[in-house]
DNA sequence: CTTATTCGTTATGACTCGTATCTATCGTGC
DNA sequence: GCACGATAGATACGAGTCATAACGAATAAG
């Protein structure tokens, strides 16, 4: 069949056969992503869960932790350490509800609000500045397509 | 200070403060599309890494494991059980180079190439129904704008 | 021959994530 | 009051991914 190609001694590997697939492409930003987002958190002692934990508390006081691992489409034993990492930081308390002892009520402390507004600050610029070469319009186009992926792939509204 | 909101009982549980940052939503598009890009794999025993490797070397017969390394952004080590099941399988062969007796030169056999014809429509497809909702180009968009996010991130070409 | 470098490999550990399971508590029905 | 199923939080365990360190074999340079 002729396989004999002389391609043996090239310098130059291509990517080319997965380049057309966006899931390929999708995972090689998400890597590059990831690590600017872990390096920026950092500084601040936060990972990636940790802070998006802090900004759904923030933005949804008094809410349970099932209720938070949904949110962050995590499973509840996953949440666990979070928690006890951000109770025992002192950034969010855990106050038990008088109507039903099983579960707590997820809030931000003072010192938790203050670190999630400088964390958001921080990752906001970094953002920024790897989005620098993306337009306004683009950037919108990308979460606009995001979710509508996520939503293609779950079936959930 | 009136923290008292009744926020408690709230049913609904916001992403509001996170769907603003690009990395979020990124990661909730990439779960679901590795999610369908592992269940279309599933059926011809391929894995991600699996299926990568097979198209790279596809496109580069004779190629070196560290040249496949490369061209995969993996180290080293993690690509010797991938091609060890490769090879075994019957998918690649593993020849030895008479000009340099250190390195491997992988190449498709028949089946190998098989295979990575039939997966590759697999995911074709399944790609082409995660992305109904979005127009072609929306979709040339998007890879524009990894490929931009990467060489952003990376600094690399 | 000696030294440094590279290839493939092995061993190891960190980290993430999911499943199964347990206890405590709530709600319902008897 | 008491049994039953369901839920919240927590624990334990395992699968999967990935990087680092280090080794033998082979190559290249001195």
């Amino acid at each position: 069949m002729s396989v004999r190609e002389d391609t043996d001694t090239a310098k130059t590997v291509t990517d080319a056969a997965l380049r057309p697939f966006l899931g390929f492409n999708l995972r090689r930003a998400w890597n590059v992503i990831h690590a600017d987002l872990t390096a920026t958190l950092e500084p601040h002692d936060l990972r990636m869960i940790t802070f998006s934990a802090l900004a759904v508390i923030g933005d949804n006081p008094g809410l349970s932790q099932a209720q938070l691992a949904t949110a962050l489409s995590v499973e509840r034993p996953n949440l666990v350490p979070v928690t006890d990492e951000l109770a025992s930081r002192g950034l969010v308390t855990r106050e038990r509800v008088p109507s039903d002892r099983r579960t707590y009520a997820l809030r931000l402390t003072a010192s938790g609000a203050s670190l999630l507004a400088r964390a958001t600050t921080a990752v906001h610029d970094h953002e920024s500045a790897l989005y620098a070469d993306l337009g306004e319009a683009d950037r919108a186009t990308l979460i606009a397509a995001f979710r509508r992926i996520e939503s293609t792939g779950t079936g959930r509204s």
